[in-house]
DNA sequence: CGAACACTTGATGGTCCTCAAGTCGAGTGG
DNA sequence: CCACTCGACTTGAGGACCATCAAGTGTTCG
């Protein structure tokens, strides 16, 4: 197994939204500071989550949303023929779970990809305290909007047609999550691996070595490994577009 | 254009939440009838949409969600390039307009496939009364959690490899939502053409035909035009798990 | 009855999957 | 420190599947 450079020794959380340094992504986006203390005391436990082990798996019974603090993870679906089909990679400052809310229990199953840390926020909770403050409910709204827009996004990727395309739009998506995060956008580790991109991409993992090959002959990307530097955003954007 | 034999001539409407036609499905399923009142406040306008016309188009503020009465929608994207990426297909009893909370517009075109009836039913309104029918705030959360969950299975199908398990899925798919609508499952008319579920599988409309005329030949369905008929509900059932 | 549209079916070629044989890099034990 | 191992990754050859191009049928409607 690869062992990613260990990430910053896991600094002590702060153990306050207040001072997350996740500011503006989770549920505490555009609250107040108010509301942030009202949300304190919804976060019941921070969790860490090793490589490799499952936050949890399709058909535990719902009990939280977690938002993530550190680390990646993937979300995946076991077929009935036992391969498994990844449905997205989720990064710092994402909130995992929503899924669950619908039938009260999981539908996928969430593994950390990288060393984790989770906020585990129980739902009922926050639907008590949304009573009160009006602007929780309507942030959870939002951010389960955002999750059907993002799935929606993925739709459009996987109708692609052609491999150099979805795997453009896959690098182009990842760069703007990152670059949304305040991490350099055009620099960076693949958490995941050339498997894991095909089974979400609908690729072999050839076919998504070829054509990480494909791009770097192109001069759009350098690729080394799991490093991915991005060269030529715009060439890569026109891809995208246009042969999606 | 191919015209539909006309639906029932669209029955008065009860103009009201309490004997809708569609008990289980839309916002109102789990209400107590006391909310269910509450609810009727909610929707204020009824609309028809007639075959071809659009209920909002991408980009257009976000006002209000819409549950379907009867007929069919098809939500899409424009790509860049012009063609369109139809994104689902939605029946009566479902809600659409979700994904317009986040951003406050909009991100898809949602087009009647049919002569079409909804009810409008303007979120910030739903939200306020939210706060006192807490049943209807926890509603509104399974039915977003629910759409999370439906683009979740439609990932998968996308993501499966040969375009007949796609197809098989999609009859699949539709003929659970005809049952859990009261309708029969196994014989019905599409709504849509060959060309719209080539663009919805992310195949061509020739792929989609050649595939129905595969089934057909292995008597798993009856096809004529847009009728079908199911035949061997198990046949299609370990085509989709296999090679999906 | 002719036009327009939806659909079917056939021939051909390109893309991507499969199978197979390497290379590379990190961790391990001698 | 080096050889070894194991998983991740790369690259090649051949073939299956589906897109494309093209022709023709069926149905609806003016």
């Amino acid at each position: 197994m690869h062992k990613r450079r260990a990430s910053e020794p896991p600094e002590q959380p702060t153990a306050s939204c207040a001072n997350c340094a996740l500011p503006e992504l989770c549920l505490r986006a555009g609250l107040s500071p108010e509301d942030v203390k009202h949300l304190d005391k919804l976060v019941y436990a921070r969790r860490s989550v090793s490589r490799g082990k499952d936050l949890y798996r399709s058909g535990d019974p719902f009990v939280a949303i977690y938002a993530i603090r550190s680390g990646f993870f993937k979300t995946d679906l076991v077929l009935k023929d036992g391969r498994s089909q990844i449905m997205g990679f989720h990064m710092p400052g994402e909130v995992m779970g929503l899924d669950g809310i619908g039938a009260g229990a999981y539908t996928c199953n969430t593994v950390a990809i990288d060393d984790a840390e989770v906020c585990s926020i129980p739902l009922s909770r926050v639907e008590e305290f949304a009573h009160d403050a009006k602007d929780l409910a309507h942030r959870l709204h939002r951010l389960m909007s955002a999750e059907i827009v993002r799935d929606q996004r993925v739709m459009v990727l996987l109708g692609g047609k052609v491999a150099e395309a979805r795997l453009a739009a896959f690098l182009a998506d990842l760069s703007r999550r990152f670059a949304a995060r305040g991490r350099v956008a055009s620099d960076f580790d693949l958490p995941m691996t050339r498997e894991e991109i095909g089974s979400f991409l609908g690729l072999t993992l050839e076919t998504v070595s070829r054509m990480f090959s494909k791009l770097h002959a192109e001069k759009l990307i350098e690729v080394h490994q799991r490093h991915i530097r991005i060269l030529d955003t715009a060439a890569l954007e026109r891809l995208v577009d246009q042969a999606l």
